[in-house]
RNA sequence: GGCCACGUGGCGGAGUGGUGACGCAGCGGAUUGCAAAUCCGUGUACUCCGGUUCAAUUCCGGACGUGGCCUCCA
């Protein structure tokens, strides 16, 4: 850890960047809201995953990977599961119905975010495994009279908080003026809103002090938060949508609860994204999931490898907007590509350290764009075989979750890597008797098995042959 | 109606009160049996209107445009 860079991190709450100080450099905490489990994730949903893994490796490089605890939720209660699983499952019972909905797009998520390069979370709790935990927090809530019982309804009374609304900067009288639905005629203010709300028959529900139930909306991640990083802890991340209600909730929650000054120290939130300039949604048939991307060929006519998703995301500053396009993934390909070849034949070390101008620029608010100018100059300096440029541009990718080959090579090696090989010795062989016909005759062969040849010279100026999988 | 972002060259995209990053594409050159890859070089920009300033793309104000939030959407 010399040279320990200073992070720089921009914080929602104060609309400034900010240098960052862990409150426990030995153990730094972070929480990301994660997915609702009732359908495939959209590539919506894949930046803040993405972004965050950044600032985890990032965390994981100046602390110490043991030093940095990473949560991530899965809401797996909600009312669009519930439909969900009426609509998929009719003739099951509810809970089963629920159990199928979510296990299954528990699984689909967690295999289509792997494919992105991330590392997973240290923790990812349920929300159905902390329905105690929230109880709880309900309690102490009432007993401190911040919330009430209304209408069968546990309400928070956000008049009880002086300063409600900080997050997102708006005050509650603004709020009202052109609030788009109906009050509850039951709540005290009618931004009050709910912890515990009373379930039909039909409906997934746990008994509590106020009745069969199921927790509102925002209860879960400040009960979750608290149980594995603390009742204040360093940062808390998601989608610049979630700043409110939901992160505004969460704060009013927990520091009622808990008397403290603050959830988290930093709040931060990534940008919305757009597909080919519209805004995606079903209606517009413009709706791409993750796994559209990987395993079909929804956009461009052909699957895409998840790492140059990635990279296509990353390559804007985290909290501007992105016009998702094709024409950006075809660029993210041929950068990711140049990257592979410029490090290709690099030893890979475990060991290997990121170039600390990368992490220089990762540390100033993620600004991953700069890194990876740093990156394209590193590159260069491989391609020019100068010094351990390849090695650190290998080590380096490592660090930012790419792969050293994975657009070189194809993924289930459907050809045979010893049949290439044998076919480039037959090539050289046959430009050395400048049998130029039979080494054009062997590329064209190649070629048609979407194997593209590339001659260069080594460094004493032997002619060699690099192969790799061409689109 | 209220609040919040954003608007840079063909495209992507940083950044800065004063010498127009960087990548892709384009163009020119080197290399190559021919390619590909690589290397070297190169053109084009800061939505509009005011203001502050010796000087603004960068600061301030306004307009226009795009997107987001305003009770469950990343």
């Amino acid at each position: 850890m010399s040279g320990t860079p200073q992070l720089t991190l921009y914080n929602t709450l104060t609309r400034t960047k900010e240098a960052f100080t862990p409150l426990d450099p030995s153990n730094v905490r972070m929480y990301v809201c994660g997915p609702t489990v009732y359908d495939f994730a959209h590539i919506g949903n894949a930046r803040p995953v993405i972004v965050f893994d950044l600032l985890f490796r990032l965390l994981r490089h100046v602390y110490g990977a043991d030093h940095v605890t990473y949560v991530r939720n899965i809401t797996d209660v909600d009312d669009k599961i519930n439909a969900r699983a009426l609509r998929d499952f009719p003739d099951l019972p509810l809970n089963e119905a629920i159990r199928r909905v979510t296990e299954k797009t528990e699984a689909q998520f967690l295999s289509d975010v792997s494919a992105l390069g991330t590392l997973p979370p240290t923790v990812q709790p349920r929300a159905t495994d902390n329905i105690g935990e929230m109880q709880t927090l309900i309690a102490e809530l009432i007993r401190r009279d911040h919330a009430y019982n209304a209408a069968g309804e546990v309400l928070f009374a956000v008049d009880t908080m002086p300063d409600y609304g900080q997050l997102s900067g708006r005050n509650l009288e603004d709020n009202l003026a052109g609030a788009r639905v109906a009050v509850d005629r039951h709540k005290k203010n009618p931004a009050d809103f709910v912890l515990w709300k009373q379930s039909a028959d039909n409906e997934p529900g746990w008994d509590s002090p106020w009745g069969r139930g199921r927790p509102g909306w925002h209860i879960e991640c400040s009960a979750m938060s608290e149980r594995y990083l603390g009742q204040t802890f360093d940062i808390h991340g998601g989608g610049l949508d979630l700043i409110f209600p939901h992160h505004e909730n969460e704060i009013a929650q927990s520091r009622c609860a808990h008397g403290t000054h603050a959830m988290a120290q930093v709040w931060m939130h990534n940008g919305f994204l757009q597909v080919e300039g519209q805004k995606m949604s079903k209606s517009l048939g413009n709706f791409i999931t993750i796994n559209d991307l990987l395993q079909t060929g929804a956009m461009g006519g052909h699957a895409w490898h998840g790492e140059v998703l990635r990279l296509a995301m990353l390559m804007t500053h985290y909290r501007e907007p992105i016009d998702f396009s094709l024409k950006r993934l075809e660029e993210a390909e041929s950068k990711l590509r140049n990257w592979q070849q410029a490090a290709w034949g690099a030893e890979i070390s475990e060991s290997g350290q990121p170039d600390a101008s990368v992490v220089k620029e990762l540390a100033d608010d993620l600004n991953f764009h700069r890194a990876s100018v740093a990156l394209d100059f590193i590159a260069k300096r491989a391609n020019r075989n100068e010094g351990d440029a390849k090695h650190c541009l290998a080590a380096t990718l490592r660090f930012l979750g790419f792969s050293l080959d994975s657009l070189l090579t194809s993924d289930e090696g459907w050809e045979e890597p010893a049949h290439i090989a044998t076919a480039i010795a037959e090539r050289l062989a046959a430009l050395n008797n400048k049998d130029f016909a039979r080494a054009d005759a062997i590329r064209n062969e190649l070629a048609e098995q979407g194997i593209a040849l590339m001659d260069y010279k080594d460094e004493t100026g032997e002619r060699r042959t690099r192969w790799e999988v061409k689109r």
